[in-house]
DNA sequence: CTGAAAGCGCTAACAC
DNA sequence: GTGTTAGCGCTTTCAG
């Protein structure tokens, strides 16, 4: 691999003129003759010169890398591409670093420490597992972006469970019930259903795993809705399975209305879904994060988004 | 960020001492006292030391760290998450490199040469891609996987579906269509279901959309075929729709089987599919570069797996 | 405009 | 057993 000593060498002029040359200081604060310009470039290109972006990390003192904590689930894979592409705009690189059995949240923020990276995203569901980050992580001043994809900020799930359920309402239905789901994001998904049915003055049925003996489908048909809301597609596409084992057709029986996790179109019927915008909010999640790193904010920072 | 020289001065020892103590050499090659050992760690301990892996990378000259290079789509979660998690059994981690309009093969494999990554995976699925890259890239010597997702080695696509199609047959189905399109993957699979039928002495039907007027759809329903055997899961997940709107029953009016990429568990009705197994071929994609990396064979290497 | 020199944090001979 | 010294590859004052 070669260094810019050698193509100093080459070129015959010293390491200093080649760093200036290759950081572009000609074109800012330094003049450099344009002949010394063009060889060190000319040389640099020959010999096949990459710039080492290890060294410019330990001379500042951490790298323009940021790391992704998760325990990795298919869903996030559209949030980390939009991280990667849009960190590569500003010259950053995406790490992932996997929780699992091996792997506690703890260590997998010092992992990241040892890579001195310059910011932190921890996708995480449960507000529980945040609480046990080590206080002592903190005094490193690494930004943390708590992106639980749960939270409001960056989609809001509760408003727009609301902008669901009211479509249901608008096409006339009257009896519509909610499919739920015991975890934060159901809960906030459940909350926006129940606003919007109290608005309506209509009676709100929310039926869960158990709610039923004859099973949680059975109960849904049963209630003989005019519509049903899922907490999430999941949730929806098994309802729409039991529904085609036995015969009974969407939407003529019922209109069946999901929530964001899972590529819904390729259901039969095509499941109409609230798409959560997962691309975009990584793009997001980046910029937010990269004007914290910019801001250079001294304090541990741990983003609520 | 606390370095060894402040562990020194506050321990009372020389960096080298602190540098041999907290890489464990006094339990190896040299000996040192306990009493100084336990000084330095408590106080390493103490002042909340972490080391820097940046520094370990550039003396050694390379990064424990793969970088992934792809256009990052749903289904290589799995994938992704096999190659993390098996990396950090190893001390590796893992870099993603986006593929996008901003950023071409060429450029992403310089990325990854600049972070002076020890290893890079291309998953990329056609070949075609692959003969752009430009030659100069082999000089830096660093190993790249093709994990070509499509390629024999890992999973075998043809002998796969030699499995599927054979498993139609031995449940008596003997008009067995073939759902094509066009796709290295695809044809591989084609190939499987064209020797199983040949093998059994009946007539092979493939089609695609175009080959009918009415929609590929359409002409599958018109063959009155016993079993469809889509060559990817999206298209079986399509045909089911459509199945579904006609309120064609499956499997009661035919079979219908798909291949590998989706959830299709969550179709109504389920499924039947050959699962490849994703996760695992991360897992395997790491061992297998990770022993390249090791080996540390001199030339260039660009895996076929 | 260009070169010498110090330093980033750590490793690894090589002496004391 | 422990300290000195010389890099790893590059950036950045500070003099010429």
């Amino acid at each position: 691999m070669i260094s810019m000593k050698e193509i100093a060498a080459e070129a015959g002029v010293s390491r200093t003129t080649v760093s200036f040359v290759l950081n572009g200081r000609h074109e800012r604060d330094l003049k450099i003759s344009t002949e010394v310009v063009e060889k060190v470039k000319r040389t640099a290109e020959k010999l096949g010169y990459v710039r080492n972006e290890l060294v410019q990390s330990l001379v500042k003192g951490k790298s323009k890398v940021i790391a992704i904590i998760a325990h990795f689930s298919d869903f996030m894979m559209p949030i980390i591409r939009g991280y990667s592409e849009t960190a590569a705009k500003y010259g950053y690189s995406i790490s992932l670093i996997s929780l699992s059995e091996n792997c506690t949240l703890n260590q997998a923020l010092m992992t990241a420490v040892e890579y001195r990276v310059s910011g932190i995203v921890v996708m995480t569901l449960e507000p529980e597992e945040k609480a046990q980050v080590n206080p002592g992580f903190f005094q490193y001043g690494i930004p943390v972006s708590g992106l639980d994809v749960n939270r409001k900020g960056f989609f809001d799930q509760e408003g727009s469970a609301e902008v669901a359920v009211n479509y249901l309402v608008s096409l006339g239905h009257r009896k519509i019930i909610c499919l739920g789901q015991q975890s934060v994001v159901a809960g906030q998904r459940i909350q926006g259903y129940l606003n919007i049915m109290e608005k309506n003055g209509l009676p709100p049925c929310i039926l869960e795993d158990g709610s039923s003996h004859h099973g949680v489908h059975e109960a849904v048909v049963e209630a003989n809705p005019d519509a049903v809301f899922c907490v999430n597609d999941p949730l929806a596409l098994s309802l729409l399975q039991y529904l085609y084992h036995r015969r009974i057709f969407v939407p003529d029986a019922f209109s069946v209305i999901g929530f964001g996790n899972l590529g819904a179109e390729l259901a039969s019927p095509s499941l109409t879904t609230i798409r959560e915008p997962y691309y975009e909010t990584g793009c997001l999640g980046f910029e937010n994060l990269y004007s914290i790193i910019r801001d250079g904010r001294k304090s541990p920072v741990w983003s609520e988004n």
